[in-house]
DNA sequence: ACCTGAACACCGTTCAAGT
DNA sequence: ACCTGAACACCGTTCAAGT
């Protein structure tokens, strides 16, 4: 006589442990893949064999659940040893790189960070490094902590840009006006409205993803050991 | 006999006609209200006293909708006149600070600005503006027009943080440890994980937002005046 | 050309009921 | 304690049908 739910079940791959890492897992993947509005809980729980409801049991709701997935990318960010003879400021300027790269791998990611500050378990160790490489660099206490809010918005934010994908021109020609690339909008804007645009359209577009956050970083870096804060 | 349609009709306010910019003005005005998850279709229709199919006559689809909806936001900013003569640099500082602030008073504008970057109107008169001083300060083209994209990314991660609602603790007072505010979670911060960070708690938190504001723009021009780019 | 009702294919979240 | 089915109250978008 067949057991239908054991046979049944071992001929599917095995159903994964529910948990609130497997959901993570789960909705990282989904959000990979197919961005935010990818991971919905009907999807994730589809994913987990079993129905949205049970999600509640390991997540208080989607955004807690986005959260949780943040933080675990903020996770795969390798923080600096605190060795007190390394050079602060290279060591600052692989850590920012290395985060927006990996922001970069991740779809959509960045976003998440922006409009509510992200204080999971890893987004505080990063913060951390940052407030312990910058206390080397012999700025002030003050700029020190104003910087680390500074360099963080930054690699959010340039994360978002590079996490952006390639948007495909849909099948219909006739992209409008909004989905152009950017190039190609300030290579046609009007000069009478927009001449400056217009004039600098070669240079507003130029150099690779990489150069322009180099020296964006090195910017932010000169800038903040150049001014001093005031309360 | 009563004539039942106009005569109701006459006892609601009028019906506002059905335009692309009375739709806009609609989603604008739940927007403020309610955040972005308050602007659906379906409610904007409502106040129109229409169907949410009757829209898509005006607008593409709800990212269409939002796209105006940020550039309406954008036309807000004054722009500076275009004299050879002006201070570039304290109007480059008011152009960013007006900005900031606009985007500021309305609630999860500025988020609709990243992950696409806007092209509308009124977004590039704000780039040309930016150009055209910057055309000023003596730095190469290309510093130009690198510094254009940093400074745009700065005014809407600012915006974005500046138009944050302080969330107000749900009912149930056990706010879980996401929900904290900043302050709470660098004050409280474990000491052994993340040493740097208790250590600088203070600092972290201290100045208002326009204190940190005007410290951040000021970084970020005495950046771009000392960084010169390479490609 | 503009507008609509109704439908399609989804959402997040709750909750009583089960184990 | 964990899991579930079913329901509630919504979504964006399409489309045939009307004017």
């Amino acid at each position: 006589m067949p057991q239908i739910g054991p046979v049944s079940r071992r001929n599917r791959p095995a159903k994964p442990a529910l948990s609130q890492e497997s959901i993570v897992d789960v909705a990282l993947a989904l959000m990979d893949a197919d961005g935010l509005d990818g991971v919905t809980m009907r999807r994730v729980a589809q994913k987990l064999d079993t129905g949205p409801a049970s999600l509640y049991v390991y997540v208080q709701n989607r955004d807690d659940l986005l959260r949780l997935v943040f933080d675990r990318v903020a996770g795969e960010v390798v923080l600096p040893a605190d060795e007190p003879d390394g050079d602060w400021r290279e060591q600052l300027v692989t850590l920012i790189e290395d985060a927006i790269n990996i922001l970069a791998r991740h779809q959509d990611v960045a976003t998440l960070a922006l409009g509510d500050i992200p204080t999971g378990p890893n987004a505080l160790g990063l913060t951390n490094a940052m407030v312990m490489l910058l206390s080397k660099s012999g700025v002030s206490r003050l700029a020190t902590g104003w910087a680390v809010d500074l360099l963080a918005l930054y690699i959010t934010s340039a994360g978002m840009e590079a996490a952006m994908p390639v948007r495909q021109p849909t099948t219909d020609e006739t992209a409008n006006a909004f989905q152009l690339n950017t190039r190609e909008i300030f290579g046609t804007a009007s000069v009478e409205r927009y001449p400056y645009i217009r004039d600098l359209s070669e240079e507003l577009t130029s150099g690779t993803d990489a150069q322009r956050r180099r020296w964006m970083i090195q910017v932010l870096l000169n800038g903040i050991l150049a001014t001093a804060p005031e309360l």
